[in-house]
DNA sequence: ATGAAAGCGCTAACAT
DNA sequence: ATGTTAGCGCTTTCAT
């Protein structure tokens, strides 16, 4: 018993109701197609009829094929975090309305370092379906190139969500991260701290850099204060974190580009002794803390719901529309959720 | 320029293959598909040299419809939590491996009451997609029923995720919710609680109406403990709610059987002026809390990524495999998780 | 070792 | 107002 074919008397094609009916094919296919102006009253409901009786379904498979326009999407956006999934729920939402749905796929943490390989098959899997455009978040800038030869090559339109990418012109949505930057800074600044550290991972990923920018940018411009930057302080830098927390020019505040990283940095400035933010403000971004956060995360709320439903909508436009311009770039704003993490300094 | 066509060079077909080597369309699709054992090593050299050189990909749809095997699963789960988002990440993981792929949709809480007609249009996108098999999460137990029909009468194979529905009899991968509310109960007893509520919304969720199951077994066998039950408490039973937190009769710990539950529970507590845990303990379950919840809210990891792990190994076994037996039901063990919302009892 | 032909479910151009 | 025919990309008998 082959799957999808299980019942034969269910297989409900065209045909069977051409036959049931007694005229052709083609008759069917242009009356359910509503192109049957000219057809007889009767004819048409007896089609109508005979279709809702025996449950009838188009074969999207068959249209697809023919008409080179299958109505998928390809999504590649891992669903392990709360900000991409609520950027997939906001793709949906859009989908839903448009008669559009997603195949969604995305690379694991390449673990045993065959995430390369993977990627090229999830890719395959969206291409041998011939998706009508795809939706992705690059893993890191490196990695993804792959990903857009193939897709390239093919003229499959592409949105890009939450990472830039250099070089690669398509539609982009992602956050305001220069301004996300900035108002941590004033944030941090107004509380009155003076003595900063930045910490985020710029050589990988395009947020970082930005909102290490807009951060910097503020600091510049305020008197007294002082910054310091760390990169991947999760993994090599981390060192560089501990002595510095130890040290005499120990920061009286943290930025991290990103809620994950805010969270491990709390968690390591508690374990050195110190409190928050008694001692150290931290602040991250995204909100997306895990649920045993020693407490609640100052942090940015980027609105990920709406960064998936600006790609979803740019997605369609470039797919299904004529005046698909030039590569646009979408930027939404993100808004400070000032919680327990950050306070003012004390004197 | 129709979407999915754009570059009719690009278009590779076998045919384009088997023209540039002068072989027919046969011979093309044997060498490919493997099947040509019987071709001579320089034709086949030749055909995998030119379907690499065009970047040739066999088409999908054209292969579904055929084989009646698309090697693509509906998935009917919302990503809008944290705890499904996992389940759907699990079940991708163990698809990753398994050549398959997944069409993601879900009827969005039913705003303007158009649920049902979206639900129906959701499920239609996928049968007209001829997806191999369908995953699902009940929303309530009434409202699927619709779904149901439509499946059933096509005989598509189902997995049932997380809430289970009665009278259907297909896969069923859940937690111990049994376990939940006896391991909840246990610890609440531990800590020295004899006043309890439970607040559930066993009318409609079969998870609710388990772990209020386990949760009362226990009790009922501890000398002096009682056990209050309020259903919908963020709904029509939140008048209850209040009324017995300033009463005489007070609980001193609340068993809810969700997080999302306890997070508000939890809100109205400390509004109410009691704190937590200092004057009443509150439990939760499924490790979903959001990330401004007051304090680190005690609860169960229900282990999502297992369940949706499990779920996609049954889906994989039921469609694939000859040997689907009746239907089978796997109970996800959880793991008590405590925090800073329960305590010992003050005396 | 290779080809020719029929057919999957459906659409569209071309009849009548 | 309805039917005939060809064809989409591919697989699968049935030849040779």
């Amino acid at each position: 018993m082959k799957p999808g074919v299980q019942n034969p008397r269910e297989n409900v094609t065209m045909k069977t109701i051409a036959e049931e009916a007694g005229v052709t094919l083609t008759t069917v296919s242009r009356i359910l197609n509503k192109k049957g102006g000219k057809y007889a009253e009767r004819t048409q409901e007896k089609i109508f009829e005979i279709a809702k009786r025996l449950k009838y379904r188009p074969n999207a498979l068959v249209h697809g094929m023919q008409s080179g326009v299958t109505r998928t999407a390809g999504v590649m956006i891992p669903t392990s975090s709360m900000f991409y999934a609520q950027v997939v729920s906001g793709i949906h939402s859009v989908f839903l309305e448009n008669d559009t749905i997603m195949l969604l796929g995305w690379n694991p943490k390449s673990k045993h370092d065959k995430g390369d390989e993977q990627e090229r098959q999830i890719l395959h899997q969206l291409v041998d379906r011939r998706v009508d455009g795809v939706i992705l978040r690059p893993g890191s800038e490196e990695m993804e190139r792959s990903y857009f030869e193939e897709i390239w090559e093919r003229d499959i339109p592409l949105v890009i969500v939450d990472r830039e990418m250099q070089q690669i012109s398509t539609d982009f949505v992602g956050s305001a991260d220069r301004e996300i930057g900035r108002d941590a800074a004033r944030h941090l600044i107004e509380l009155g701290h003076r003595q900063l550290l930045f910490v985020g991972d710029g050589a990988v990923v395009s947020t970082s850099r930005y909102r290490e920018e807009g951060f910097r940018r503020v600091l510049s411009e305020s008197a007294g204060a002082s910054c310091k930057v760390i990169n991947n302080g999760v993994g090599e830098g981390e060192d560089a974190i501990l002595q510095l927390l130890r040290g005499e020019d120990c920061p009286t505040a943290i930025f991290c580009y990103c809620d994950p990283v805010a969270e491990v940095m709390m968690k390591r400035v508690l374990e050195a002794g110190l409190s928050v933010p008694g001692d150290i403000s931290v602040l991250g971004s995204g909100n997306q803390v895990t649920p045993d956060c020693p407490l609640p995360l100052s942090t940015f709320d980027q609105n990920p719901h709406l960064i998936g439903k600006t790609a979803a909508g740019l997605y369609l436009e470039r797919v299904y529309e004529q005046n698909r311009s030039g590569s646009r770039r979408e930027l939404i704003p993100a808004t400070l959720l000032p919680r327990a993490s950050t306070a003012a300094l004390a004197r």
